[in-house]
DNA sequence: GAAGTTACGTCAGCCTTGTTGACTTTCCAA
DNA sequence: TTGGAAAGTCAACAAGGCTGACGTAACTTC
């Protein structure tokens, strides 16, 4: 797949400028990333935080806050903030653990299904339109270079969510 | 919904799963795209908001206040705050426009490119790995992906900052 | 020259989302 | 059985977004 490219061009090919201009891509296409879930979100009472409890816990039915809080990796009181939020408002469903009373397991309710899939729908038309524009090659390349910015900790975590294949 | 539903290959390919890959490996993927300059601001009473400042006053020195704005995509009030404290803290100079006087122009003092450099620097190291990591072919299509993800405007600045070739 | 517009700064107040600290309940192991 | 660790909750604070209102200087237009 990838291939190097024998010493030389891999050198030149890495320019201040070149790095710059990848930095740049990423600030300006995480504004658009987020742009349709914001604007879907804006005037309920919800933000970012919420759309990504709603995600993961949708990706991952009876997870725990635990497992949440690792995986976003903010406090379990920014996280908890988040959720009872969720839960008051019958979005999010929490089950004490059976084996372990600690736990609370999330599920998603089906008014919290509802809005998850209107935010993910509006994500993902985002991606889709991004993919096609770009091509399956330039979406490889695309994962590849993600992958490889991950702390080695997240990228960890990203792969065990894999369950998918690739 | 998902689904389009003509052409051959390309139809494998967007699949609702490969979507959800791509949106979480950008949610991860950020998270490590910021998290050097963020420990590097941590304890001095800045954050992300002055690094973006920096950044684009580095990259564009004389912008003005307004210039950034749009850059930026927050609201003069909020910019104004992140910008108050750099000025004061004299990273920042900021000079009374000839042609103009009402616009002020923006400078990176020494000690403000002293601190940008060292952010740059990890960031960019960040890049340059996964550069190499990834290889020359993946960074041409994640360039790509993520100018296609970019709403028309964002690609518009993201484009005029150019300046330097592809 | 007066009136309107633009660029910038600022005050006040709100919201979301991050933080730390202190607490309870539950589990487990010495 | 007791003491520590782990899961979750409550309280308070800070950063950095936001809106709205207002002031001032400078430019532009009529």
């Amino acid at each position: 797949m990838s291939e190097p490219g024998a010493g030389g061009e891999s050198l030149l090919f890495l320019t201040d400028e070149q790095l710059r201009k990848g930095i740049e891509a990423m600030f300006f296409a995480y504004r658009g990333f987020t742009a349709d879930p914001d604007r879907i979100l804006d005037g309920m009472h919800y933000g970012r935080a919420h759309h990504r409890a709603l995600h993961f816990i949708h990706r991952s039915p009876g997870t725990t806050v635990n497992n949440l809080l690792n995986i976003l990796g903010v406090t379990k009181q920014s996280l908890n903030r988040v959720l009872r939020g969720l839960i008051e408002d019958g979005l999010v469903d929490s089950r004490v653990g059976k084996e372990d009373k600690r736990e609370r397991h999330l599920f998603l309710t089906e008014r919290g299904a509802e809005l998850e899939r209107a935010l993910s729908d509006a994500q993902r038309a985002r991606m889709r339109a991004a993919y096609r524009a770009a091509g399956p090659a330039a979406v490889q390349g695309f994962r590849q270079v993600l992958e490889a910015m991950m702390d080695p900790e997240m990228k960890r975590q990203y792969l065990a969510l894999k369950e998918g294949g690739v």
